[in-house]
DNA sequence: ACTGTGACACAGG
DNA sequence: CCCTGTGCCACAG
C-alpha cells in the first residue's frame, strides 16, 4: 500500500479482515508500521468509516473495547457471531481466531 | 508549548 | 481473575 496517514493505514487494513477472523489494535498498530501505537489504532477505530468492519477489531484480552451492553456492544457482539466467531465466557479465543496479517492473506 | 485524555498493551501483585 | 502502575503516541483545548 502507498504512503497515507497511520489513520488511513489501519483503516485500510481493517478493510482487509477476512470475515469470521479479528486484529487487536496492537496488531493493526504494529501491521501498520508501529508496533507501540496500539492507543492511536484504538482513536483510528473511532474515526473510523462505518463502511469497514470495525466489529472485528477487539483488545489484545479477547474482549470487546466499546461500554458493556451499549449498542455498539450488542452490534459488534451479533456481527462477530454471525460469523462463526465464539464468545465463551465473554471472551473470544484469540489463538483461534486472529487474523495473521495483510501479508498472509 | 503544555496538559489532559483515550475503542491500548503488558508486567506486577 | 481483578486492579494498578507505566509506557505509549497523537489529538484537543
Amino acid at each position: 500500500m502507498s504512503e497515507h496517514d497511520f489513520c488511513d493505514t489501519v483503516h485500510a487494513l481493517v478493510a482487509r479482515i477476512p470475515p469470521g477472523c479479528v486484529a487487536t489494535y496492537g496488531d493493526l498498530a504494529a501491521y501498520a508500521g508501529r508496533p507501540r501505537a496500539a492507543r492511536q489504532a484504538g482513536y483510528a477505530m473511532h474515526r473510523c468509516p462505518p463502511s469497514l468492519p470495525w466489529h472485528r477489531v477487539i483488545n489484545a484480552r479477547g474482549r470487546l473495547s466499546v461500554a458493556a451492553n451499549s449498542t455498539a456492544w450488542l452490534t459488534q457482539r451479533r456481527r462477530l457471531e454471525e460469523e462463526g466467531v465464539v464468545f465463551m465466557g465473554g471472551r473470544i479465543e484469540l489463538a483461534r481466531y486472529r487474523w495473521a496479517g495483510p501479508d498472509h492473506d
